[in-house]
Formats: C-alpha cells, sequence, structure tokens
DNA sequence: CGTGCATTTGAGCTCGCTCAACCTCCGTGG
DNA sequence: CCACGGAGGTTGAGCGAGCTCAAATGCACG
C-alpha cells in the first residue's frame, strides 16, 4: 500500500505539468500489478473494470477473429495508457492484452477516468492525443496493407519495434523483447513461414540477425529501402 | 449570412442537447459551402484552417500515397464532423476530402474548436466518441485486410455503404451516390478489374445489379454469408 | 536427455494481379 | 440529329507472390 509513490509517474507525459499533490491523488487511488510472461492484461470483450499504465515490461495488443486468426494491434510500451475503453466509448475491452514479459502497471477503476479528465486536464487532452495518434497508426496500417508487399510490410514492422524498444547492441539494435515469426506475421497479415523466409535471407545478406525469439537489425538504413519498396528482391 | 439558421445543426448528435442560443452562437460563426461534385473540401497536407460539419451529401476521404496509390479511408455522411484534424493533435489535414456529389457543409475557423471543446461537453464528447468509433473502424479494416479474401473485403465494404447510405428501391438497396469500381477497389485493396468481375459474378447470381457508377445491392443476406466466408465460391 | 515449441526449408498450387483488348454509355459539338 | 471522344466497365490470358501442406532440424527447459 504505502509502497505506491508518486515518483513512478512523475516525468510521464500522460501526468505531466501536474502539481506534486495532485500527482498523490492520482497515485494514491491506483493499485499496482505484476503480470508475469504471457499472461492477459485484459481480455476482449471483457467488462472494462479498470484502466492501467504500463510502468515497466512490454504488451502485445490482439484482436482475435471468430475464425481463429489473430491480429496484433500494437504493442505498449512504458509510460503508454492501455484498456482506456472508456475514451472510446466503449465499456468492454476491444483487444487482448498480453504480457511480452514479466510487466508491472498501474490500474485504476474505470470510474475514476471521467473525473481525471475532467480535473487534470492535460490528462484527458495526452490520452486523447494519443487516441488521435493511434488512430493515425491504424491508418497508416490500412495504407501499408492496401498497397505494399508482404517484404515491406515486414520491414516497416521490424523498424516500427527498432524505433519503440530498439537496444543498442554490439551486433546492432536489438528489439527488448522475445518475438516469435509467428508474432510478426499476426503485425503483418502473413504467415509464419514467409516471415521466416524473409529474416532467412535477410540475415544472409547482413541485413539482420535472428535467432530464437529474437531479432537484431543489423541495417537499418537496408532495411528501410525494402520498406519504401526501392530496392529489387534477390 | 441571415440565411444561416440554428434550425440546420439542432437534432444532430454532436450538438445534442444544447440550448438555442448556443446553438445560434455556433451557428453564428460558422460559414456555409456549396462544394461541386469531384471538389475537394481540403486536402491532404494542407494547413487545417477549418473544420466542417456536412450537412448534406456524401463526401469521400482518399489518403495518397507517395507512389501513387490511392486508399480511400472512409465516406462521410450528413451530420459528421470531418476536417477535424486539431482533436487528432495535427495542424495539417491527414488526408483529401472530395465531395462525392454536390454537398452542403458548414466550416468554422480551427481556433474555435478548443472554445467550443471547453464550452459545450456535449460537443467535446462527441467528437472524441466520434474518433474513438474511426479508431475501432480502422481496427475492423486492418483486421479485414489480414484475414479476408478480396471478395469477403468487398461484399463488406458494399453492405457498409448500404448500411451508411442505403436507399430502398423496388430493386432492392441503392447506395446513394456515384460510385465506380474503381472506387470500390480503393476500399478494399484490390484492382478495379477484380471488383468488376466479382460484381459481375454476383450481378449473374441476382445478388446486385449494377451499372454505370452504381450498386444495388439485391439480397444483403446472401451477400452477408460471402462477407464471413460463409459459403464457397461458386 | 527427452519433450515440445520455434524455426527452417521444400514443393506445389491458387488467388488475384498485370497486361491487353474491347465494349458501352453519355455528353458534346458540328 | 448524329458522329465522336472519353470515361467507365468487361473480359480473357498468363503469371507470380505468397499461401498451404509437409517434413525435418534445432534449441531450451525440465
Amino acid at each position: 500500500m504505502g509502497s505506491l509513490d508518486r515518483s513512478l509517474i512523475a516525468g510521464l507525459s500522460v501526468f505531466e505539468s501536474l502539481s506534486a499533490a495532485d500527482l498523490d491523488r492520482i497515485v494514491g487511488q491506483a493499485r499496482s500489478l505484476r503480470i508475469p510472461r504471457d499472461q492477459p492484461v485484459f481480455e476482449q470483450e471483457q467488462e472494462a473494470h479498470s484502466f492501467f499504465l504500463l510502468l515497466d515490461g512490454h504488451v502485445r495488443v490482439v484482436k482475435s477473429t471468430p475464425d481463429g486468426h489473430e491480429v496484433t494491434v500494437r504493442y505498449i510500451s512504458p509510460g503508454e495508457l492501455m484498456g482506456i475503453a472508456h475514451a472510446l466509448g466503449r465499456t468492454t475491452y476491444p483487444a487482448n492484452a498480453i504480457a511480452a514479459v514479466d510487466c508491472v502497471a498501474l490500474a485504476w477503476p474505470s470510474q475514476l477516468w471521467p473525473t481525471f479528465a475532467a480535473e487534470f486536464p492535460s490528462f484527458g487532452a495526452n490520452t486523447y492525443k494519443a487516441v488521435g495518434s493511434r488512430l493515425q497508426d491504424a491508418h497508416s496500417r490500412v495504407i501499408e496493407m492496401s498497397t505494399e508487399q508482404v517484404d515491406q510490410r515486414v520491414a516497416h514492422a521490424l523498424l516500427k519495434l527498432v524505433k519503440q524498444t530498439g537496444k543498442r547492441t554490439e551486433e546492432g539494435i536489438l528489439i527488448d523483447f522475445p518475438i516469435s515469426r509467428q508474432d510478426i506475421a499476426e503485425m503483418t497479415g502473413t504467415t509464419l513461414h514467409t516471415v521466416s523466409r524473409l529474416l532467412s535471407a535477410w540475415e544472409g545478406e547482413g541485413l539482420v540477425r535472428s535467432g530464437r525469439q529474437k531479432v537484431t537489425v543489423v541495417e537499418p538504413h537496408r532495411l528501410l529501402l525494402i520498406a519504401e519498396g526501392r530496392v529489387e528482391k534477390g
């Protein structure tokens, strides 16, 4: 109980320019959760009882279709809100959220959401801005799916992950959580087989290095050329 | 000038539960526009000087890619806001908006947007709800593109248009504005050739009737079976 | 050291795209 | 009134990106 501290959320853009007292009030109403790897934070169609702020780890947001397909909508990074169904005018969660690694998050009861938005304008403004930028992401995604080849989409997805969670290593930039060929396939609307073939080919050309649930981008620039379709396939 | 009247916007969900005085104030700051068929309401990358409320007609929202592809994002119906770049945290329009037929719209300077949102809570709430539902639409679109065959996507697109703008006729339900094979292709990420073949086949089976820039859905129920992939192709 | 998941790789096929030609409708101007 | 031009639509032939099906290999953890 006493372990929650305003320092957890100070400096996050969602809560920027709030006083220490406000931060205390906000944190005071949160409960903290540890979510072990591969466990759900919340599930599609569930009553949206809480909204969350990811403090540490990475969460994969996945939509399941009635016929058993899974489509990965996005990955959540530390500092981002998730499960804000109420900001979308929903009462149930629109997707499954699965911890990609062991995670730490804060949770607030959903009914606090309107209060926070009203009392802390920067909170409301920030979350709406987040919704707006997710809308734009989704539109880019539609455009990619409509106009690009599979290799371009996979290249784009890797670059996006690298930008979001990349960690500099001696080999190149590592995507900083376990990610399988299947996961990449679900982000790009293809099959794990095709992803595997592409990564093998790119590994052969020295663009990436990859292993079991691990991808390192060695030459982001050349990968970008592929993403933009400015290179013929060998 | 004196021709603008609160009755234009009374009863629209965006302005619901506002007093006559508030409506007058809102309308008083608007200018009205007629947009002839095939003319732009606003254009991608342009400075977002205004936001709009469509009063009559239909507007096609299209994103152009650097390499010359066009992807139709959505169709706007009367009563909907458009060009609300500021609600997405942008200063430029994210897409082109083209009048599908002769249109009538109201326009307000973008800088009024924050004022409206603050002073008329239902206005702010409604537009954010609209953004939320567009986000969900965009996600459905991504999922369709990832998991469905072309015939399913085209069937879904027709059903969506029929639901949004369908007009009962003796032959079936008519999509109430001129729409070409090319337009449908841009909504579904395929080519006009494939759309043409599908419509021809469906016409042969009595599912639809179509002509130059005109589509009538005769049997929505059977089209839904195709959309949901519960039927084999003949 | 075995069991299961992740990955790789091959072979073959098919959906939907490309390329190409032609048709049809409608508006316009002579 | 009719010829013509152009945009929208149709249809065929062929091809190829990427999927499906199938089998084998490798890695990690108990």
